[in-house]
Order: C-alpha cells, then sequence, then structure tokens
DNA sequence: GTGGTCTAGACCACC
DNA sequence: GTGGTCTAGACCACG
C-alpha cells in the first residue's frame, strides 16, 4: 500500500504524510478505517518506528486521524473535509507559481491545455503515485 | 538591488538564485552583463563569500552565468532561452499539483479563475518577490 | 448512564473515575448506593473488565467507594465530604493558571466576566458532560 | 535558566515548551533573541538532543520561534501577541473548570478570593515556576 | 498489542 | 557551528 522512496529527498515522513492524505483523497481510507499501527508499518516499510510515530502525530495534529494510546489511530470522520479546505487555501499558492510562468514567457494558452489535459475525462487514469513533487 | 531575507526557510543561495533567474526574466540583467564580485555581493547582503560563491557555481552550471576566473561573472548568451525551457519542463509538474486539486474536489472552475486573475490585466502589478515561495 | 468516548485522549478508566465522581456529586449516586458490577459495566460499555477495576479500585483508594468482595462496591458514607475537600484543594491549582493569565496580559475584569457566567443564573442549565475536559 | 524535572509526567519536551512561553511573557525573551542552541540545551539540561529538538519544532509550529537551519532558533516578532491570544482562548477551559467547582460545592466567594489574591498587588512576588500543573 | 516518550548516536545541508 | 532527519532500541501507560 505504502510505498516509500528512501533516495527522495524529501523525508519519509511526509511520504507517508503525503501518501496517506492521498488515500483519504481518493476513499482508499475512509473515515473511522483504522490506520496499520507504528510497529507494522515500521516493518513493512522498513522504516524505524520513530519516523512512522512523527507521521502519525502530524496528521493527528492536522486532525486528519486520530491516535488513541492502545487502540490505534482512526481516520477521522471530517478528514476529507478537512484536506479539501486545506486544497483550497493551497490555491493562493498556485496563483504564484502561475505569475512565474507568466513572466518566464508562458503563454496562458501554454497553462490552459495543462489544465484541459487534467480536468477533462482522461483524468481517471491518472495516478499521482506518491505524486508529490520532489522540491529537489 | 538583490534583497535576502535571512528568516526564510529557503537557504540563501538559493534566494540569490531564484532573484537572478528572476533580473533576467525581468530584463534588468541581460546577456552580457557583469554580475556583481562575490566580495561586493558578500557585504552588501551580508552573507558569507562560500555562500555567494555557491550560488554563482550553481546559476555557471546551469548555463545562466559564464564565470570567468579573473574576470567576473557574466550573464550567457542563451541565458534567457534556458530558463524559458525549464519553465516550461516546469509545466509537467504543475499537472501534478492540478491532479491533486482535482482528486480533492477543488472544480475546474476555481483553478480557471486563478488563472484569468494571473494572466489577466493586473499582471503587471505583480512581483513575486523572491519568487520561490517560502515555507519549504 | 455511564457514557464512554473510545476515542477521547483521556484514558478510559480516569473517564470513569470522573462520571463517578459527577454522579455522587450530583446526588444520583448517594451514600451507601451499590454500583453497578464490574461484569455489568464490562459489558454496558464495552469495556475490558480489567479497566473497570483498575477504576474502582482508585475509586476505593480514594475512599468514594468501598468495595466488599463477594457483595459488590458501594459508595462511601463520606464521599460527598471527600470530594469536596478535595475540589478545595484544586483551588490552589487554581491560583497558578490565574498568574499565568495574569502575566499573558488577562485583565482581572476578563477573569470576573467567566466567574459570573458560571455562578449566576444561566448555571442550572450547564452539563460538565465527563467533567474533567479532554484533551489531556 | 531552564530547569527539568525529570521525575514529573509531565513530558519533558512540553517543560520546555512551557517554560520557553513563560519567558517570552515575562519578556525574559524577547522578540529576536536567539534561543540556545539545541547542542547546548542538550547538554545544560542533560537531555538528549532529540527532545529539545521537538520542543522547538512545536515552538516553530505555533510560530512563537523561527528555526533557521544553519543559524539557530530566534523568538518571533509576534510571539508576545500570539500567546496572549492563546490565553485568551483558555478563558472557555476555564469556565468548565468553574463549573465543576460550583457542582462540588465550592462558593463563588471561595473563587473571588482565589482571584482577588493572584490579581491584586501582591502577585508580582508570585512566581509560576515550571509552573505549568503536572496533570498527574 | 497499542501509541507516546526518551536516549544514544549518526548523517545531511547550510552557513 | 547550526537545525533537520533518521536509526536502533528502550521504557511506560493503557487495554
Amino acid at each position: 500500500m505504502y510505498l516509500i522512496d528512501a533516495m527522495s529527498r524529501t523525508p519519509v515522513y511526509e511520504q507517508i504524510i503525503a501518501q496517506t492524505e492521498d488515500f483519504i483523497l481518493k476513499g482508499i481510507f475512509s473515515a473511522g478505517d483504522k490506520l496499520p499501527s507504528v510497529r507494522n508499518l515500521s516493518v513493512e516499510l522498513s522504516v524505524n518506528p520513530n519516523t512512522i510515530q512523527k507521521a502519525l502525530s502530524e496528521l493527528d495534529r492536522r486532525r486528519l486521524i486520530t491516535s488513541v494510546p492502545g487502540k490505534g489511530s482512526f481516520i477521522s470522520e471530517n478528514a476529507m473535509e478537512i484536506l479539501h479546505d486545506a486544497k483550497s487555501r493551497e490555491l493562493e499558492e498556485l496563483k504564484v507559481k502561475l505569475t512565474e510562468f507568466r513572466i518566464a514567457g508562458i503563454t496562458k494558452a501554454d497553462v490552459m491545455r495543462c489544465v484541459d489535459e487534467v480536468f477533462e475525462d482522461g483524468a481517471a487514469a491518472i495516478t499521482t503515485g506518491g505524486g508529490h513533487n520532489d522540491q529537489g
């Protein structure tokens, strides 16, 4: 399920966070579902329990999961909603990026081609994979 | 000219690179222009010479400038062209980001509003600042 | 009667203790009353018998109940009195908290408004829920 | 400066957070001040660097400090303001506590005595110490 | 068995 | 030198 790229420059714990968010958005994880335990994920991903813990702590802080000591971690009831809100806020960052593009001579048509490509029907076939860009 | 934010999460050397690229794109730097010397930049920006050097080395590696030992660093003839190509390649990353948006329930209309906002009228007034958004 | 929030950060056994104290203070439990048996509470609350036992042991230790092997657990004669004393001792903790508030710039008026709100009219309508505020 | 109680039931990293907040509120730390480095604090408090790091990360997340890799951690410009806001929000929690008191038979006069004690002039002499109650 | 905390020691990028 | 990340292995409270 989870897939860690140890060579990536994005921290492992962020990869886990990003993929968990992805799973929630795609419906692989639904509200109330139990996440794999820290120890299980640790051995499956060959990642130190501490690193798993750090990821889950952050997800808990973002109210995407609820960690109950002694019982496990569970997807929050409003996880999907929270993610939707977060992405909406990211639209502002998109503007900054687009402005850079404009200055670099990228035309509106170029951008529109991208938008169409993603938002038309073919979209279903696209997988983002661990997909969050590596910023490196 | 250059403006460094010491408190920023983006490394100082990356800020210098980003701003240099910005200056090229905006025509402040043109092909053949001589960059300020490492020593000058160092004192003006209150930045360690090593850090300046690291930025210039990277710009040289990207063929945006040409460093001539003993004479200085100069904007390459095809600097503008290289930057355009680079940004074009970044359009692919844009698709990944847009796909995330789509999965999160952001509508095409939401994105279009952003695109229009950036590529229509108000554009001239927008400054990208140090360019790359902070926050890592 | 009892209501357990499995997702809460406060341990289940503490929830049981807190609610029992609440029931005593509110007169739902009176001196001499018999508590539900460990077995009954266990199934009703879907909680491990060990957890129930732990809560009752703690209540016994605090002299709020008296457990008679083979017969059950009963509210102590002086349970109400003990609870009053305990809360009085907590007034000292309140001072610490208030001092923090004062340092943080909260005015006496701000605090007074709270006090008035709680100790004036609307009081009868307020339910403390499981009593102790969650979140650790 | 910092004082850690290893025997306390409140996690060491929370003690560090609480004391740092205290130092800010009391003016011992002012906006722009540099915090001791992770390594320094680590040896001074005989606490693992990881634990220090965890505390500083949380303070950074709360915008009370700004951690700049390679340079250090610094008190944010609006740290005091943020703390003030946070405490204001805690007034709501105070109401819950007061309601418990009321049910337990604590009179309004008892509470008022506390409030007066803290908010009158003698206040300057009170030290909260590492003061955050141990919740244990 | 679970999550939460901590120690000890390591490597990296940045300055 | 700095902060950021990670590993390895431990202990605790809770269920």
